[in-house]
DNA sequence: TTAACTGTATTATATCACTAATACGGTTTG
DNA sequence: CAAACCGTATTAGTGATATAATACAGTTAA
């Protein structure tokens, strides 16, 4: 079963969006495999607080890029090859990485500032993997 | 006059909160300073193709945050000094670098993986200062 | 088998970001 | 002075996000 224990909401940004951003940062790490059992619409929308749409709006979507599969009263399962692993590591890396460079650059840091900051930022933030 | 030369909007982000960004950069980096005028509203929304209120918006949420001053009738001005320059600084740093650092380890990378992707994104990226 | 769970669908409501169209009064400049 | 700017305010409408309350049919397990 997928974990939600270290997922934390942040807004700003959509809680749908979130959730996949979540399950594909799984897959990236390896954490989420195929053949993984996702938590129920109901079950997970109880758990983070949130309405039962904003779950299925979110698992509807991942179904559409063909991450996982839904069976009408199964649960759904993450269904991925290495292929696809590697696509949603290119995805996220662009995404996220692309628009704080630029931001970085557009305040004036220097390559060698930007890297030693995130060095150090990397020290203090919380992990499951040091 | 403060430049939006290089102000490319993304969506998915609201508009007025990247004028804010926009802004809020050219003061960490130096491009923009104490005294200088602001676009008036009208232009603006002219030059970036969005609503006149969609400006209005950013601005007043900018004078709020004594950045900017602004009188009717006239153009409004950048008011800062040292010290707020280090906060807004410290701000940015602080939103744009935590949440990356946090997806980048949840898609578990190495510290050092992490800091040479950046390094090689710094190169290829367009840049008013390389 | 049947009860409990599952995915799926529908309709209604609220809020926010953004657009659109004005209007009013103060400032600047020729 | 007067025209051309400027900041400010109001009202109305749209689309996206999220909530709320149901309903129906398929799957699973005691």
């Amino acid at each position: 079963m997928i974990s939600f224990e270290h997922f934390q909401p942040q807004d700003g940004t959509p809680i749908y969006q979130q959730i996949i951003l979540h399950i594909k940062r799984g897959i990236v790490s390896g954490s989420v495999m195929a053949g993984d059992a996702l938590p129920s619409r109901r079950v997970l929308s109880t758990l983070l607080g949130v309405n039962p749409n904003t779950i299925q709006k979110a698992y509807h979507l991942l179904e559409e890029e063909h991450l996982i599969a839904s069976h009408a009263g199964a649960k759904s399962y993450i269904v991925i090859d290495n292929e696809t692993v590697a696509r949603i590591r290119r995805q996220l890396m662009e995404t996220e990485l692309r628009g704080t460079v630029r931001a970085l650059k557009q305040m004036g840091l220097s390559k060698e500032e930007a890297t030693t900051i995130i060095s150090s930022l990397w020290e203090e933030a919380p992990s499951s993997q040091t």
